[in-house]
DNA sequence: CCATCGTGGTTGCAATCTAAAACCGCGTTA
DNA sequence: TAACGCGGTTTTAGATTGCAACCACGATGG
């Protein structure tokens, strides 16, 4: 977890999501937070990892803002955890996520989980990217656009919004210059 | 890379695609690839790791059939590497990922860079997971669904204590028959 | 009333993995 | 032929992982 994924986080759209997740661990905990997941003990039976591990990912999945640990449920004594609006914004990520294994990670014949419509119980439909006008778009007919930049020297110089993280423990910071 | 990620890796549709990307960077790389790197130092340049880093994740990357190592491109003896298909097929998931970035990540005002569609240069639309017939599904339209095929009970299969520790080198962590 | 179990963690520690830097081979340029 | 950039591998310290053991506490339970 440690590794600062890159020393531009700051303007790359596609290392902050990156770096707030963690690591796949915590993805496979959204997943099952989508699936119904509540409790410590459910993560930790339907994932299988160490529990000292899935208490840091859960620390660290709350303090970026993407579970919260709601104090009891139900009159237990327990804690639960939830997806937050920013954690249910990971839906989509999870099913182009989805969809790619299914498209070149299973075998033609081989059986496996779907992602189906609640009402109709029918799968649901492809991903598909969009221009405005409605055109599908491919990696190809894409590009990455640095818009009007303004105020140039923003970009070095870089904290007075709340973006970096100082979490409970020593989460050994390099970086920043 | 050496965490196998899940011992459900076979049925978990997130886990396998997860694995097979390996970590962070190897999206980042991915991303880049999209964005026209082609060469072992346009990555190193870009994403500034270390070089046996990008060395290892580049391998992996080709060992899983993400991208190609082709041998030359115009003459010069360098390799280079490209996307192949199962690796364009990433291309929605870094969109979706993007977008919970622009989401979430962003102060209103702050500038980044955007996804825009070529050809108009508008940014693109917003990914939305349809059902069949075309209504938007949110996290909670939609559930996992196994299909009825294979006897799968494989859920079952806890093995109650794996014997004595010690002197288990296990060389690496596969476990996975 | 004391024992035991299940839950939700934290702590200790060995083994493993990461990544910065040094190093290497090979064409090119000077 | 020396110097250089490119594409990588090896070396090495130090960070991370994850198993197991431990703790706290409530609920059984006998």
């Amino acid at each position: 977890m440690g590794k600062r994924v890159s020393h531009k986080d700051s303007l790359c759209g596609v290392a902050r999501p990156l770096d707030a997740i963690g690591d796949w661990w915590s993805l496979l905990i959204v997943r099952d937070a989508f699936d119904g997941s509540r409790r410590f003990g459910e993560f930790q039976r339907s994932l299988g990892l160490a529990k000292n591990i899935l208490s840091a990912r859960l620390r660290n999945l709350v303090a970026h803002g993407i579970m919260d640990a709601v104090p009891a449920a139900e009159g237990g004594p327990y804690q639960e955890y939830e997806l937050t609006e920013k954690g249910r914004g990971l839906f989509l990520v999870l099913a182009a996520l989805r969809q790619w294994g299914e498209d070149f990670f299973f075998a033609p014949d081989e059986s496996h989980v779907l992602l189906v419509d609640k009402k109709s119980t029918l799968p649901v439909r492809r991903l598909e990217l969009r221009a405005q006008d409605g055109r599908i778009l491919g990696p190809s007919d894409t590009v990455i656009r640095r818009p009007p930049n303004t105020s140039e020297m923003e970009t070095a110089n870089r904290q007075p919004r709340p973006a970096k993280r100082r979490a409970s423990k020593s989460r050994t910071q390099k970086e920043r210059p």
